[in-house]
DNA sequence: CCGCGACTTGACCAACGGGTCAAGGCGCGC
DNA sequence: GCGCGCCTTGACCCGTTGGTCAAGTCGCGG
């Protein structure tokens, strides 16, 4: 009995085609979007018959499952990486931006078509889980921010999407070939816009 | 000779019926977005036979560019009118800022698939006419501000991108329903926070 | 050499969805 | 009553695409 893709090991030699595929779907993807985007495309840019699809993967969608949680985890990891354990909340918030939009940068093709995902839809549900456990982490550290008296008294929630947003739009108009700047570059400038933003925002009246 | 369906004019009730048609696919659009949405669903959703899609339009497309050129004219109307063409340049950024914040609000719906297209493929053309222009006229007043002294000598692009990507990033969140926000308050809001970080992100270093 | 597991192929299938068009209904003017 | 214009219908067409699966190749161990 032979054993479904998803529970399936694969020796080296598959986990490298198994990736080929991966590969060649994230750059579809970036091209042309995931709806778009039809398996045979992928097979043939991973130079093989459109039938293996279906040995390293079940549905068109467990691609996407599998991809958004692999580079998700790694996301998270390079976020958390960055941010000095001893450093004030605000400082970390501001190496946590960075470290942001270096990651994304580095993978911009990923994130091309990620963030133009529609919101609702199977895909969307996947998207959903990771964005609101980064929202409510942002979040701690825009409270721990406030008691420290380091930003004013403005609803942290909004603060956090604030965050969270100026990360997005500026890698968005990077990747669209609006900005001529260095990721670096890129990074410092963010966060430094998110810092002016966050102690220098007023609250509600 | 009938002629084809862009071409034709409409008599008003065909007019109120075109309009049902666009009214029932920016509700599609916006839950399940534009490439998962048929033209059956349209019809169905507005109520008439599928056949009937094409005395009003020639294709899926069309129906797409229409709406989206005739929201973008609006967008922008809104924008002006609440600038107050005697303040200074910042204070008029920020009146804009308020008036996309709002305008994003009460055409939720369109906005919310809108912001997701995919960013290469017939749809995106469309799309970046408009927000093209968009950022050489939020460019222009940052410009403005800069030889005025309201604004740190920071790259007036990147400053640019800043204040379109806060107003994106906020209703777009609002519109998820992580924000327990009114329209005002959030318009006010995002306001004081692309002032905040308008004047205090330093240059470059 | 044979059997087996790990792939790998490509023709095929069924469902799907954008678009077509002959036929029909309705209202209006002559 | 008739002709015409403006819709309106829904069966149909055809190309497309995610998924299926029988057949095949290759490498390895006994």
């Amino acid at each position: 009995m032979t054993t479904t893709p998803a529970g399936r090991r694969h020796t080296s030699q598959g986990e490298e085609r198994k990736q080929q595929l991966v590969d060649a779907a994230v750059a579809l993807f970036a091209e042309r979007g995931y709806a778009a985007t039809r398996i045979a495309d992928i097979c043939e840019r991973a130079g093989v018959a459109k039938g293996l699809y279906y040995w390293y993967f079940p549905t068109k969608h467990d691609l996407f499952v599998e991809l958004v949680r692999t580079m998700r985890r790694r996301f998270r990891q390079a976020q958390a990486a960055a941010m000095d354990p001893d450093a004030d909340p605000l400082t970390r918030l501001r190496q946590g931006t960075e470290a942001s939009v270096r990651f994304i940068g580095e993978h911009a093709a990923y994130f091309s078509f990620v963030e133009v995902e529609p919101t609702d839809g199977d895909r969307a549900a996947v998207l959903r889980e990771g964005s609101e456990v980064y929202l409510r982490d942002v979040r701690a550290l825009v409270d721990e921010a406030r008691r420290d008296g380091l930003v004013p008294d403005a609803d942290p929630t909004l603060m956090s999407i604030g965050v969270m947003g100026s990360v997005s739009s500026f890698t968005n108009a990077w990747r669209n070939g609006s900005l001529d700047v260095s990721a670096d570059e890129l990074a410092a400038f963010v966060g430094r816009w998110v810092e002016a933003a966050l102690t220098g925002t007023t609250a509600l009246r």
